[in-house]
DNA sequence: GATGAATGAGGGTTCATTCAT
DNA sequence: AATGAATGAACCCTCATTCAT
């Protein structure tokens, strides 16, 4: 992984090589054929030779930066899931506080993942498509890796109770999207975020768990 | 609502119009960027000057096929829901079927819808966002109008039943688009689409809905 | 020949599409990558736009460019050659005729067609490689075709006496190459120029002939 | 005539210098644009600044190279014609003779020289077309200098006689060049070279010289 | 002296938009 | 109304040259 002519762009100064890939990120949110070279220096502050004298390309900087941004979330999130959790919605939770921490560590980095998940998506065949599947069908398997069902009411079929938590989660979450964007403090923002997420646990728990689950 | 320069789109030969419409809903679904007004007149059948006569600009263009689609749903989809339908689960059957008659209708029409609301954020000036934020308004709003609530266990907020509901079929539509993509025959995918559909509804009967309501 | 997207190019206005030749003949004298499109357009007094419009490429410019000297020295040159003059000399003299009548109608082409010679000797395995050594070929082939070498004496080996000729001929012209670039008045230049090349036809009857073909 | 900036060039490491002045030959034989400095200096094995420290420009590197160019030329083939060689066979023989000596121990000197003298036009601001001019002029002044034109035979003017000479002998060179490119092996191709050379300096001989003078 | 990161003008190309016909 | 030739700004990229270290 990172191998995109990583020994040039790590000999890049560091402070200079963020401002670039915060940039890039930005810039790549709106999609890899909107996004405009000139954009990305201005605003990160070098010349347009410079860009391609580390990155080469416009292709491969979009190249970088999705490695990139795969690295930090591996980093980030996925190795931080803590499987000891075997109840889904402890675990989910947790998840929940590593992404939180992580968007507020990256703000960029959602927005470009979810820019270039569609670019994937749009560009059938393309580069990282297959890179995407083994990602999706990765995450998928492990997310909900070592989850105790034997604690779901016996009469519904577990894989639907997973997945009623997880879509409603993830459509609750996508609610928020709009509201969020436009907040400064994100702060607040998430502690109601969380306390919402709750009620809906709380939710998932009566309705699923058994008696003696229910916390 | 329908206000883009229509008097001078109105003007146009209908058939004429249409061959532009259906042109543009499939060159936009690649996306506003991506899509090429030439392709548009070569499709169309018209010339680069005759397109920009009667729209204006490619924005302008795509400003009218975006409220184009919204006036076909709202004629062929929000105004045919059945409001006597209060039992949720009914009413979001027969949106389903709605959905699907229209899907098959108009197949550009749910690409194009796809992709426009997918790439919202890259409208130009965001014009359209907040057009969006009504219309969904507008949705959450009237397609769960006269829901009956009563029939809901008492012990959960009725909004988070319906919320829960709703998320969980979006879900479970959106985990289905990868698999319909590359699907020909879409009359044996529906079925299985729907008989799917109902095992979820099932089960969110046997939770939510009080004993007697439970068919 | 001539298929370079020849349908969009000839639907070009016959003057101004003279006036792309011109200025691409003229900037390519320079070698395919010293010339800039930039100045091609300048010079022909277009729109950047349009000539890619047209041509496609600067590559596609050049192809166009290239076939259709080819076809100019074929149709005023190589195919006006008077194969009924079988004395070499007699024959070399109507070749200079045509050639001179050639490059004052198309001052350009022979800086072109040079220039556009050595861009092809420097790189190997180029697009025209082939057709410059079947054209070179064929040139050789006919150019000196039904010469009648018996009036030549029999004490040399003929096709050395034709090189002998040809040579010498071709040094006496690079020779002049200098001397005419700068001179604007071709016409005074050109009667100096035959008159001494009839100096050299005189020694080579005088030495390479038997005694009864000496004009 | 060596006065590019020498006071700073000579100041170089010779060892240095001369690997720069290889990489030079080497990459201006694709032409004065085709050359890369990133490619000189990575062949030299410095670094960009210290090439432009020395040399000033990439004009001005070029301009260094020809007339060091010129200046090995002079001293390994001018300066070394042996003028006592009245008549010009011998003469042209043994000017052979230095320039196979010379491109054997410059290999790259003669590829640099022919493009140079190929692509003389395309130089900036046509600079050198003058110095070409007057080595050209005095290369032809000098090399038959002291030529025994008595030898000829009196009917034809001895300076016609000496262009003949000279354009076949350069017609049958040029001729030999493209056959040569694709040979590794020059020791053998000389050879045949100058047999056939041999051949038609017999021919000149039964031609152009008097009975007692032909050996 | 020596480095190579940094610059920016210039290169070829695309495409929404205009306008003479 | 209808055409499509014509435009030019914006795009990605290259490379000789400069300059802080």
């Amino acid at each position: 992984m990172l191998e995109v002519e990583s020994h040039k762009i790590m000999d890049m100064d560091e402070e200079k090589r963020n401002r670039v890939i915060n940039a890039a990120m930005k810039e790549f949110s709106k999609g890899f054929k909107h996004a405009s070279t000139d954009e990305i220096v201005k605003e990160a502050g070098i010349s347009k030779g410079l860009l391609f004298h580390y990155f080469g390309s416009k292709e491969k900087l979009y190249e970088f930066i999705l490695l990139d941004t795969i690295d930090i979330m591996k980093n980030n999130y996925f190795d931080l899931i803590n499987f000891e959790l075997t109840d889904i919605l402890d675990r989910i939770w947790q998840m929940s506080l590593l992404k939180m921490d992580l968007s507020q560590k990256y703000p960029l980095l959602f927005d470009f993942a979810a820019a270039a998940y569609m670019n994937e998506q749009e560009n059938p065949g393309g580069k990282f498509n297959e890179m995407y599947k083994e990602i999706q069908a990765s995450v998928a398997m492990n997310a909900f890796k070592n989850i105790d069902t034997s604690i779901f009411k016996d009469d519904i079929e577990p894989q639907k109770i997973i997945n009623i938590i997880w879509w409603t989660l993830m459509g609750y979450a996508n609610a928020q999207v709009d509201r969020t964007k436009s907040i400064s403090s994100y702060k607040s923002e998430y502690e109601r975020y969380l306390s919402e997420m709750e009620e809906y646990f709380n939710i998932f728990r009566k309705i699923f768990y058994k008696e003696e689950y229910i916390k």
